[in-house]
RNA sequence: GGGCGCGUGGCACAGUUGGUUAGAGCACCUCCCUUACAAGGAGGGGGUCGUAGGUUCGAGUCCUACCGCGCCCACCA
């Protein structure tokens, strides 16, 4: 057999394996009707993107996931691309730009676009790039980018759909205002954040009379726009104020009390300024009382010309300066700290405007019925479950989604406008289509004139799962293919983006393909530092993937984050975490370089398997397949499960502590026989296969070299299930007789400082001659595990010497002649120690074997089990007496 | 205001439908460079499972309340 070097390198094979794989074309998968297809599609990285844990976190789970299913004989697609990012990207540019002290309008709209273009060739696939240093498995021949032309097309196409189904409208309404990046957005992308925030009292006074009358608010200064009071109709303290005038301060304008329902008495002094303009509720009152919608903003939330002499100053500015104003005339009455969640962009984390603005929109509520059905009725599943109300709450109260931004670097809106006939209304002058119109249908005017905006980002993404594929199709070959491969089968994402796009990926799925896009929604957790704290570039406290990768390898970090993910809870990483995934790689490596450093070809049979299956095996042989398949049967279930952290678990487990830390030492004593070598073999190649989606790099490498002609690992099935190779029996047997007899031997040695090197006899005394034959039968490991001389089986009423120690097992004694040493008060005192725990533990047995709704409500298997501990335990504490007396 | 998650040895976590004395990892202590592996091997100490009740023969596990931490949603200015 050949051999593996020395010392494990994972830089010596991660990047070679990585380039074979994507050469041979592995990663690759097409129709195929003989094969059951499993599709995901990547939840597509911003080309702003760079690698960060949530990243390696999220493609490690779909990797697993892809190379799991392939070997099961599924045709694998994991389909890659990237976003456009329209915000973020343009954002980055912009940065560039302003370096050379220029704004995207001094180089104009055509030109700016070509520098975003440029600045994509050049960066836009770093992500890809590191997407495969750390090892996923994706059909890099597919590779989108949400503004490839087909993709643009589909989104063009979707836009024009929705349009002539009236599912699209424009329209003036308050929306979410971004000022630093001078956009509108949707309310998925202002997230509210809590603001020790102030509440200001003003007083406005009422015209023709003294008094005046006290609101509340956290702008003051928005109070430029206002063009009404509102109180609540069942206001006593306000109802003769209703329908008298206030003049409002600073502007001196005249302005109604109004009353309506949606002001709360409670709050504030129950009396509400209204800036139709400038926030959602007063807007909603501007429309039922018929109010002026005065705008005191200019687009960077600076005052414009209707905030009087406060006109050019930012609004903080504004809101200091009017307080101060206000003071002076005597009309400022007081601030009261106030708690408020206020929205901010998320993208550049600037406090978000309330903005009056026309803007287009979907209307969501016919979208959200059949999505709201399909998970209700459980045709998509989320994982944990949990969050199937956070979705379902969402969807049910879902609003419609302002899609048009007024950003350049995106998918134009395919909408044209009449430069003769256009009114503000829409109601003329407006062709909406894919292709620029010839003339306008209405005037049969030529100049046309496309809408600046661009569209929401998530609005190209939510078409992924089938723009992917092609849709809208020109040819039909390609249609096959969607046929094949959609819907896809599992969706693996972190929670913040539920809204954003998972949500309503299935509402466009059921849209334009009449189909959910995928089965299974798999929700992971946030990675977080060691504090608890989300990792974040602006915390400075992340762990770059790529610094591990250097340090610990691509295996280590796949291995170490998988196993420390339990399902949909968060990670808490710190950089020591990766040295339990580089140990493990490391003892597999050694491992494995043991067994081929000690296998003959030879004495390996063709089919080992079948091979394995004709003979009569030792009981070590017997027993480690046995923990093999119960392992594999474990590891099965947890992987249909999504638990690969379980799945991880059990591997390291078996892998380690069974097959390294008993099953090779207890081969080492006949290592040339040829059971022992096809066993070794075996499970070795088995165990590769196993491990090759947890951690691909390693595996190709030892398998290789296990099995030279065989081709790549990657092509290789995932082992069957041998149940009938599962014994039980066996394998607790092996716990009772030999593991536990093994550490309680090693005890005795260690508790009295015998060298691991001194070969020891020990005695065991057994009650009868069953007992003796069991132990007998595996005598050998014992002697092999605890590094044992000789076994010398007595008769349980001798009594060992007195320089004997001792220790009971459930099915014997054993004794260890520790000659001139001995510490017999220590022996005594552990004894008794032993002794009185098992005197508490036996009443509590007895205690609890006497109450009567026990016996008569446990399970009978249960009592029948606590009886036989018990009369274990009391076994075992006579024996101990023994050896308390042989002491003294 | 609603909703969700978490609180288990020094640290960070597992714990599957309630069933022996609650488990591995890291860290710690002792011994060992035993010819696969010191990134290793052997042994060991350490937890009244956030608090208080309740259901049950039996609760880390189910129920209620409370405390603490974190997250999400929501138009009280």
């Amino acid at each position: 057999m050949s051999e593996l070097a020395t010392k494990y390198s994972f830089k010596d094979i991660e990047e070679k394996w990585y380039q074979q794989w994507e050469q041979n074309k592995f990663f690759h998968a097409q129709v195929n009707t003989d094969k059951k297809p499993y599709v995901i599609v990547i939840p597509p990285p911003n080309v702003t993107g760079i690698l960060h844990m949530g990243h390696a976190l999220n493609n490690t789970i779909q990797d697993i996931l892809i190379r799991y299913k392939k070997m099961n004989g599924n045709e694998s697609l994991w389909m890659p691309g990237t976003d456009h990012a329209g915000i973020a990207t343009q954002n980055v540019v912009e940065r560039k730009l302003a370096k050379e002290n220029l704004t995207r309008q001094d180089v104009g709209r055509e030109k700016f676009l070509k520098r975003v273009w440029e600045w994509k060739q050049e960066y836009g696939s770093t992500i890809i790039r590191q997407l495969k240093s750390l090892g996923c498995a994706c059909d890099w021949d597919r590779t989108r980018f949400t503004m490839d032309e087909g993709y643009s097309d589909a989104v063009l196409e979707v836009f024009v759909q929705l349009y002539k189904k009236d599912r699209i409208y424009r329209g003036n309404y308050i929306i979410n205002w971004c000022p630093r990046c001078q956009t509108a957005l949707s309310d998925e992308e202002a997230p509210h954040k809590d603001l020790n925030g102030s509440l200001y009292y003003m007083k406005y006074p009422i015209k023709d009379s003294e008094e005046y009358v006290v609101v509340a608010t956290t702008r003051p200064e928005t109070m430029l726009g206002d063009t009404a009071v509102a109180v609540n109709p069942k206001d006593e303290r306000y109802k003769h104020l209703i329908g008298q005038t206030v003049i409002l301060p600073l502007m001196d304008r005249e302005i109604p009390i109004i009353s309506d329902d949606f002001v709360d008495p409670e709050f504030g002094t129950g009396a509400v300024k209204v800036t139709p303009a400038h926030d959602p509720n007063d807007y909603q009152m501007g429309k039922r009382h018929d109010l002026e919608f005065i705008n005191v903003m200019h687009p960077d939330a600076s005052m414009n010309e209707n905030a009087g002499e406060y006109a050019g100053q930012d609004r903080f500015q504004a809101r200091k300066e009017i307080i101060e104003d206000l003071t002076r005339r005597e009309l400022f009455l007081k601030v009261e700290s106030h708690n408020n969640a206020v929205g901010h962009c998320y993208r550049c984390h600037s406090v978000v405007e309330p903005y009056l603005s026309k803007q287009w929109f979907v209307k969501m509520k016919p979208l959200s019925l059949p999505a709201i059905e399909a998970v209700k009725d459980g045709r998509i599943k989320f994982h944990p479950q949990r969050w199937t109300k956070v979705y379902l709450n969402w969807m049910e109260n879902i609003q419609d989604w302002c899609i048009s931004r007024q950003i350049w670097w995106g998918h134009r809106l395919p909408v044209y406008y009449c430069a003769d006939c256009h009114d503000e209304e829409d109601k003329k002058g407006i062709v909406v289509s894919k292709q620029r119109p010839n003339k306008c249908p209405d005037c049969g005017g030529t100049k046309l004139v496309q809408d600046e905006d661009v569209l929401d980002t998530w609005f190209s993404s939510w078409l992924w799962p089938f723009a992917t594929f092609g849709w809208p199709f020109s040819q039909d070959q390609k249609q096959e293919e969607l046929k094949y491969f959609y819907p896809t089968d599992v969706l693996v994402t972190a929670p913040e983006i539920i809204f954003f796009w998972v949500a309503r990926m299935i509402m466009s799925g059921f849209e334009f393909m009449g189909d959910i896009p995928f089965k299974d929604v798999y929700i992971h957790g946030t990675v977080r530092d060691e504090t608890g704290r989300k990792m974040s570039k602006s915390l400075g406290n992340s762990i770059d993937p790529l610094e591990i990768i250097e340090e610990f390898g691509t295996d280590a970090l796949r291995f170490s984050i998988i196993s420390l993910t339990s399902v949909g809870q968060d990670v808490y990483l710190s950089k020591d975490k990766f040295e339990a995934g580089r140990n493990f790689a490391n003892k597999i490596w050694n491992a494995s370089r043991f067994i081929l450093m000690n296998l003959d070809k030879d004495k390996i049979a063709d089919d080992v398997d079948e091979y394995l299956k004709g003979e009569k095996l030792d009981l070590a042989e017997a027993w480690i397949l046995s923990c093999f398949y119960s392992s594999l049967k474990d590891i099965n279930k947890a992987l249909s499960r999504y638990r690969l952290n379980e799945a991880a678990n059990l591997i390291y487990e078996f892998f380690w502590h069974q097959f390294c830390d008993y099953y090779i030492e207890l081969a080492k004593l006949n290592i040339k026989e040829k059971n022992i070598q096809c066993v070794l073999y075996s499970i070795l190649e088995k165990i590769l296969r196993v491990v090759h989606p947890f951690m691909p790099f390693i595996t190709e490498e030892i398998w290789y070299k296990v099995n030279p002609d065989a081709g790549s690992i990657m092509q290789q099935s995932w082992p069957d299930l041998r149940e009938e190779l599962i014994d039980g029996s066996l394998e607790k047997d092996m716990k009772e007789l030999v593991i536990d007899s093994t550490v309680e031997t090693r005890k005795l040695r260690s508790e009295n400082n015998i060298k691991p090197k001194e070969k020891k006899s020990i005695s065991v005394f057994v009650e009868d001659a069953n007992k003796k034959a069991a132990l007998q039968k595996y005598e050998e490991y014992l002697k092999i595990l605890a590094k044992i001389e000789d076994i010398e089986f007595r008769d349980k009423n001798e009594s060992p010497g007195l320089t004997f120690v001792s220790a009971v097992t459930s099915h014997a004694v054993i004794s260890m002649d520790v000659g001139e040493q001995i510490d017999k008060e220590g022996e005594l005192k552990k004894v008794e120690q032993q002794i009185s725990e098992l005197v508490d533990h036996i009443s509590r047995k007895d205690k609890l074997l006497a109450n009567e709704n026990y016996v008569k409500n446990a399970p009978a298997q249960v009592v029948e089990k606590e009886k036989n501990s018990r009369d274990e335990l009391q076994k075992k504490m006579e024996e101990l007496k023994k050896i308390k007396d042989a002491c003294l």
